[in-house]
DNA sequence: TATGAATGAGTGTTCATTCAT
DNA sequence: AATGAATGAACACTCATTCAT
């Protein structure tokens, strides 16, 4: 996964790959048939620990709103902050359209739902009075999207100089904006 | 570009680019001097028009915070509608491990002033008493976050048959949801 | 042709392909698209001129049958001593395995045909009371027999010290051979 | 041998052999020490049964020659028939370029020496005035030629569709045919 | 004795780059 | 200025050979 994070698939070599592996280039086809299922193993074994969190996060909310948001936002910070998702993110963007097997896995079993789910929380919310009307769906990139592109910010710019986004308090800072816009009654909040 | 941002620097052919450009292979080497070459002047020339339409909207702004952030958002949004933008965004990440000058012209150059003179414009609404006490920078990333997630998303995952997120309702209910959020005082709004 | 026929298809290198050919390994792969593809336009190519040769000897042979046998016997000759056809019945015998299609061609265009032709003028030589009763088929395998073994002599046991056999010599015995025991009317000779 | 046989030299792989043999890969390194030395035993080893045969098939003839002739392309047909020489041959012909010590053996040890008896054998009847005057090793070549093109005939084309060879048909014919031209008093026979 | 995972040199194929025209 | 045939270095993949168990 490191190398293919780093290059991209086709900058990818085996060779480098074998090496970081600390086997010989021969015994990568002992496991894999081709560089291509190699590439698919690594993608396909990211989405599993992801999954597993996406799931508990979304898991049977029946508190306030607010709480499932401080949440779904405090996993997505622990998993940018423990896993290589960084990487996987970089990878599934860049190589979607070489290919197109892998987007839609990543869609279908991971981001798709994902986005569901918080949809459904939002709209479940909504009916109970405590978020306002609106896009359900817009509200979930909303809730998402800031994180992501602390991400990405880290994987592309910092390694040339910028400056990173600390994800707590970005977390933070984002849950207050978006709780204060999204709660029906802001006096409760 | 096209060529470029559909399958990244490595696995960009020069022949499907001359082909594409309607000039032979040959003819590539009395512009440039290498494939390197012509992909650091794709994405050089993609920097130009989003630079410019970047200051535009950042250029004095003395009336409220509100304005400011429509002019903003809506400006995000006629680029990415209008402009190749998602591709070259895909490309920068992409490729950014692998071309770290790139990452640097486009952090410096682009990117990074942007955030900069967001997180300055929503300083001085701050000191003005307009928005809420906070990290200004923070702040600067939540106002971009969910389009540029959007266009990734378009880029990803749509050719892939995910639903897409319409522009115009993303930016209108995110302007709202920010407002409410961000202003000091919300029963003014 | 020459590398074909030497080492057969596996142990053939491109490279020693492409320097005799006096080009680029790269070169070839603007003309072919796999080893294969070179392969089977060897092949297929050393099929025409025999093809030619072998139509011509089976021509409209009005005459006695005497002379039909002397022509194509030299004509056989003729092929042997002036073709390369000696590599590529190497190459076809061993690789016909391998490549059934490429056994098949052989086969179907000018293995089998020249073996029915041949029968079908001792047929009807039978019917003009020429040639004894027996399998006209059998007859027309010994026809060419002992020149395709001494070809098959040639291209194997020669170049390791082995007497080779003069053709012309093979030739006019076995006609004579042939003629004394194929001809009903063994006085008339 | 099988495995040689099909697919020659070069293309045999050491994974096959060793499935088809029962064994591990690693165990054939416990009998011989490369590829190489495989295909020499496995040639070596199909010499000795032929050997026999010949040696056997060319003692002491002290009858007429219609009866050596008999009993020779009758062993030769019962080879063919009942081991795997069509392989081995094919073997010879396709690598004795790439193996000229294994076209040495098989020249030295076996179709020389055959060849070299049938002509004495036919130059002890012409002694005895049994048969015509000519190259008697000439006469040898005639002798075997059909039998062999009829095994090459079958290991080439046949698995490709073509109509075989009956053996035993063949041989009588042939035999028929030498003898009323080898044999002087024609009227003998 | 036997295994089979591991190795790495070798080969077919690709593709950025050159250059005669 | 433009072409496109040719080059050859680089890389994915194979397979004979090794060796710890």
């Amino acid at each position: 996964m490191a190398v293919f994070a780093e290059k991209g698939f086709a900058a990818a070599k085996l060779d480098e790959i074998a090496a970081r592996a600390g086997v010989s280039k021969g015994a990568l086809y002992l496991y894999f048939a081709t560089k291509e299922e190699i590439f698919h193993a690594v993608v396909a074994q990211a989405i599993a620990p992801n999954l597993a969190a996406m799931r508990q996060g979304m898991a049977a909310h029946p508190g306030p709103f607010a709480d499932l948001l401080r949440d779904v936002v405090g996993l997505l910070v622990q998993v940018i902050e423990t896993t290589a998702i960084g990487g996987v993110v970089k990878m599934v963007i860049g190589e979607a359209r070489n290919f197109p097997q892998l987007a839609r896995v990543w869609h279908d079993d991971l981001a798709g739902p994902a986005i569901t789910a918080l949809t459904a929380a939002i709209e479940a919310a909504q009916a109970r009075g405590e978020v306002r009307a609106g896009d359900a769906r817009a509200f979930a990139l909303q809730t998402i999207s800031p994180l992501l592109i602390g991400v990405i910010w880290r994987e592309t710019f910092v390694p040339v100089g910028a400056q990173p986004f600390d994800f707590s308090t970005l977390a933070g800072q984002h849950v207050e904006t978006l709780l204060s816009g999204l709660l029906v009654q802001q006096a409760i909040r």
